[in-house]
DNA sequence: TCTTTTTTTTAGGCTAATCTAAAAATTTAT
DNA sequence: ATAAATTTTTAGATTAGCCTAAAAAAAAGA
């Protein structure tokens, strides 16, 4: 019944989000990077997560969660989008102010706080952001991957979530009128730059430059 | 703009604590007993707090906060009760379990949070235990100060909060049907053992050691 | 292939928060 | 008032998590 500390918490979440997009393997500097430490510190650390069995790790060879490893991050993650659907849903927080906050809840060490606060959350699928949750058995539903920058003019579809998770960019989505869940249609796409014309309820027409776009998860369209 | 480790967040508090019950020097071997540390480990801790201007220290006469000790150890305190408050009322924990969880929450460090959780919570003036939440400013309510115990038969009181914390203390409570806020009426009160036999709505009657009567605040009843 | 560059690890230190053992100050008791 | 007991502080270690500088391994390039 060992407990970890923050630090370790988070080496587990970084590892996982790292080996999830790319290889699976996941490299010294790749971690020094994300968690703004030094490559030195990085291997101290990653010791004493294989001493604990939470890594496959071999020198020169990057690492792998082991089992236990990726159903410890999988948990935390789950408390983290928990945390933030409460701040965004219950305390009327914006969706770009929640993720710091997140950081800290998430490693409130109650496996029944987090199981209550999802009932009275009404067990929600999707964080603020529109990233899955884990469930509590230690299972990732799948994400959406379709771009809005990857529909042809005339295609509509669901806004479902964000890939870019900066205050800057969810600021610019809520200044343009674009919120998660909303259909959009895609009217027209520049040739020159790729931005698109597209069209939400109730009929209004905005501009999304590519950067944007691309940056937008959709899915099939609500009925 | 400093932020503080949550160690030196918990001494304040105790600190604060230790302060508020009895003289207002609080001694190296109190603080050793609360923290469950070492005298010496104290010593150490006390050296960091008086560099920081949290606490006045002198060697061998004991500490006591600084102003600005005192405002971050009631921002804790104001922060533990609140989240107990959402552990109970929101989350439907019992009173006995809330805690260690408040414990961890004290610590997460965003002012405009607990700020909207106390809104959430429709500002609620004590925590579930009956202990009153200071004030964003840094103000202590007075907490009531007549016990139980200290009633003569036939006198009639609201039940306000607790003494003792101990879950054992607090599931004895609930099993013998005794509830903040229910009013009880002593009858009779024996003079062997200064047991109490007491009525409560609606018009049950039961017998309360000394014990507990000695560690339940009580107030001027409800209209 | 065999240098050169990049990545990773090792070696040795630092700080916060803890410890034990011993010394110093204070308090209590005779 | 002085000896004994208690409390507190100092001295010197330990551990987690970080650092820099240097060595070693792997990858890239001519």
């Amino acid at each position: 019944m060992s407990t970890h500390s923050f630090t370790e918490e988070n080496y587990l979440k970084l590892i996982y989000a790292l080996a999830n997009r790319g290889t699976n393997e996941v490299s010294t500097n790749a971690l020094a990077e994300v968690t703004a430490t030094r490559a030195a510190s990085v291997t101290d650390m990653l010791k004493r997560l294989a001493d604990k069995e939470l890594i496959h790790y071999r020198k020169y060879q990057g690492v792998r969660l082991t089992d236990e490893g990726e159903r410890l991050a999988l948990k935390i993650i789950r408390r983290h989008r928990l945390w933030e659907v409460f701040l965004v849903d219950k305390l009327g927080f914006g969706w770009d102010q929640v993720h710091e906050m997140a950081e800290e809840l998430e490693h409130i060490r109650s496996d029944e706080l987090v199981e209550r606060l999802d009932t009275f959350l009404d067990n929600p699928q999707f964080d603020p952001h529109g990233d899955p949750i884990p469930t509590p058995a230690g299972h990732m539903p799948d994400a959406p991957s379709q771009k809005l920058a990857d529909l042809l003019p005339s295609e509509t579809a669901c806004l479902l979530g964000v890939l870019d998770h900066s205050a800057a960019f969810l600021q610019h989505l809520d200044r343009s009128g674009l919120t998660l869940g909303c259909t959009v249609n895609v009217s027209e796409i520049s040739a020159f730059d790729r931005s698109m014309r597209v069209t939400i309820p109730p009929g209004q027409t905005l501009f999304v430059s590519y950067d944007v776009a691309r940056n937008l998860l959709v899915g099939p369209p609500k009925p």
